[in-house]
DNA sequence: CGGTAAATGTTATATTGTTACGTAACGAGC
DNA sequence: GCTCGTTACGTAACAATATAACATTTACCG
């Protein structure tokens, strides 16, 4: 019943989806792709990262958007809807977040995302709900400019 | 100077830009796209709204992305990045909200996007720039699920 | 071992958006 | 009237993003 797991580097038993420790649970194309957007630190369409893995063997779009979904779905890579691009979590380790709903500062200068997950943000989407009457399923919440650094230092 | 408007039914003087009043000061492919957009009353795709308006003469994409350009920049259409679509501004008349920044809340189920810009909204993404010294430059606010009418009677 | 579910590989296609180029309409000023 | 600058329009080609369809391989488990 256990989703296919790279056999060389499983560890012990597995205590919970999401508690996995990332870059031994995952399978080979899903590794390689999680490993090129935390290098990249800032976001990447997917076809830039398909042209980062051509020497690891990947082809085709699909490869990509695969091992993606994959990733979303552990909590671990988020999609930015405004750029069409993703980015590794920068919570990737203690996975706390999984379903809820995040923010993202996006800063146009120098590329760095900053996730939003604090008590004002969720107040705000509760908020929502409270006073409308909406039932929120997904939240998309992108706030680009610049970022503290950029915008003094420029 | 000024930007060629259709002669033939320009009204009167012209106020302010954005004061205009719409479906008078529109060219023609803008008022076709806006009324498209407006017959809707829910989210269009620009190829969706390209194919609406063939017997009008529309044959290219760029033709529909065009009047968006511009009608987004009257602030009388908004873009949906979650869904790659656009949808007619709901105070199309009276054009209060300029460049601030707007949420949506989008029902899946009947497609109703409902406008947010109220005193919460504003907070929320003031107060996102006063703690991390992140400048706004543009917000995508999308939340999406389903609306007070199909969340109950479903 | 054999069955099953998941992951993978490959080709083709769908969808979304832009570049590049040329034409036409309009107002401003000479 | 005339050119000039600006804006809008038309079309073709292309680039970027994403999915469908199908066959194959891999890992797990009984």
């Amino acid at each position: 019943m256990l989703p296919r797991t790279p056999s060389a580097i499983t560890l012990g038993p597995v205590f919970h989806e999401a508690a996995q420790s990332l870059t031994t649970e995952l399978t080979k194309n899903q590794r390689l792709v999680f490993a090129a957007l935390t290098r990249a630190g800032t976001p990447l369409s997917a076809y830039q990262i398909l042209d980062l893995l051509r020497d690891d063997g990947f082809r085709a779009p699909l490869q990509v958007y695969r091992a993606l979904d994959q990733l979303r779905g552990l909590g671990v890579v988020h999609r930015l809807e405004s750029m069409n691009a993703f980015v590794a979590c920068s919570h990737a380790e203690d996975h706390a977040h999984h379903g809820e709903p995040i923010g993202f500062t996006i800063c146009e200068r120098c590329g760095t995302v900053s996730e939003i997950h604090d008590a004002d943000f969720r107040a705000f989407v509760e908020g929502i709900g409270a006073r409308s009457g909406f039932r929120a399923e997904k939240t998309t919440v992108e706030i680009r400019g610049l970022c503290a650094e950029c915008a003094g230092g420029a």
